[in-house]
DNA sequence: CGGGAGATTGACTGATCTCAACCCGGGTGG
DNA sequence: CCACCCGGGTTGAGATCAGTCAATCTCCCG
């Protein structure tokens, strides 16, 4: 049996402080369905699936989640990652649309789920959450429209490069300088938009290069400026 | 000197009626300011560039303009239209960043301001705009979501197929069956994320397979059953 | 009539995809 | 204990979609 990270004034102290909750008042932290702690899901397990009726906000406690969208062929396009503290599931619950996206932890995961008519009660009644989920929206719809653009516009090349450094923004690495997230060569391949092998002749190519190093799935970027440089990002 | 077609009553009419505003109260819509009327726009002409401050809303009234980024190379990738009830700007306004995307009339427009200050305080006193804006964020990020998967993942062929279909379905037709939307060929390009070169030659395809009729930039769709299969769009 | 923007076509190139073979390590069942 | 299997990872060869370059054409406008 494995012991709950988050339950109870763990959990509350959690959530009153992430991006999305972090303006509701104590009366309306006393609502939410916080009581039987987080759900668990196993790595590799799926949350929900493109095309489910979610009408809810999953907020993800711990793990690493995959967002993703499977094309016409099956081949999956990850769309984004949600880690600690970020929600997933509001666009559907807001427009009350079936899911476009499906979820799967890519490491074991601890989840709340908070009813959409809670959430949409909220939005009427607390304008602070209002313009925090806002934000929330507007926040990823910049990230979409950067993504286009890239997909568009790039090559593989510039776009597994631009991948690699984002990686480490999002998770960051761990003491040896390795990205802290460990995806297979066909998700890096599923976030770029591309074939598995072309991810693998380009990650060689990278190494060959000195500009990253590689043990099995771990990365470790040895040359950002160089990574930067090629993938021509604005930033 | 060109005659507006929307001031006084007529533009508040229009206004109230509109998805972003048409849950505002008698006196919030006294607070906008459109006694001066709207703003015209030329054909062609830039309404705000990326990387500007913009801070607040543009009302589309009349018109139909392209809200594109422009990539590292100078070519551009057009995200999506607006067309009048539409919204532009919003996602600058709401997180404070700076506008991520460039707008142009591609026929001339008529246009209103409405200030970003003006807009959070009704995001926090009005629950029902905060929901409509929310929805259509939500709406928007659904959008960008199909179609970060399917530039990565279809063909230029089944975009092009798409592209006219969906054109079809947001413009919709004239009398005689063309899309009411005019655009170059290297607009259309730059919709598919592709070369101008490939677009001629596709589309002189779909007119030798009979699925289209062209005359200059006016396209008829003669099989939309056709079109749709080949895009492989899930609705 | 000259100029310029957009449209078209052809030829060539090359980045990527696909297909297929093979490897490697871990787990499992006999 | 060992043979087998399976999911990932690699590599090579060949096919091809789509981009680039360049020349030409067609309007439209001043």
């Amino acid at each position: 049996m494995e012991k709950k990270q988050y339950t109870g004034y763990n959990l509350r102290e959690f959530i009153s402080t992430s991006t999305v909750f972090k303006h509701l008042t104590e009366e309306e932290l006393d609502h939410l369905p916080l009581e039987q702690g987080t759900d668990s899901y196993k790595k590799s397990s799926l949350i929900y699936e493109e095309g489910v009726r979610i009408n809810g906000f999953f907020i993800v406690c711990k793990g690493i989640i995959k967002i993703f969208k499977t094309g016409f062929d099956g081949k999956d396009q990850i769309i984004r990652f949600a880690k600690p503290g970020d929600v997933m599931g509001f666009r559907s619950t807001i427009t009350g649309e079936l899911a476009c996206t499906s979820t799967k932890a890519i490491e074991e995961a601890e989840i709340v789920y908070v009813p959409g008519e809670m959430v949409k009660n909220l939005v009427k009644s607390n304008g602070n959450f209002a313009m925090d989920l806002l934000q929330i929206a507007c926040m990823e719809l910049g990230e979409a429209n950067d993504y286009i653009t890239d997909i568009a516009q790039k090559t593989v090349r510039e776009r597994l490069a631009e991948v690699i450094i984002q990686l480490k923004w999002t998770f960051d690495i761990d003491k040896d300088n390795f990205l802290q997230i460990s995806l297979t060569r066909e998700e890096l391949a599923n976030i770029v938009g591309t074939a598995t092998e072309s991810v693998i002749r380009l990650l060689s190519e990278f190494k060959q290069d000195k500009l990253i190093e590689i043990h099995g799935r771990r990365i470790k970027i040895l040359e950002e400026a160089k990574l930067i440089k090629m993938s021509n990002m604005h930033y």
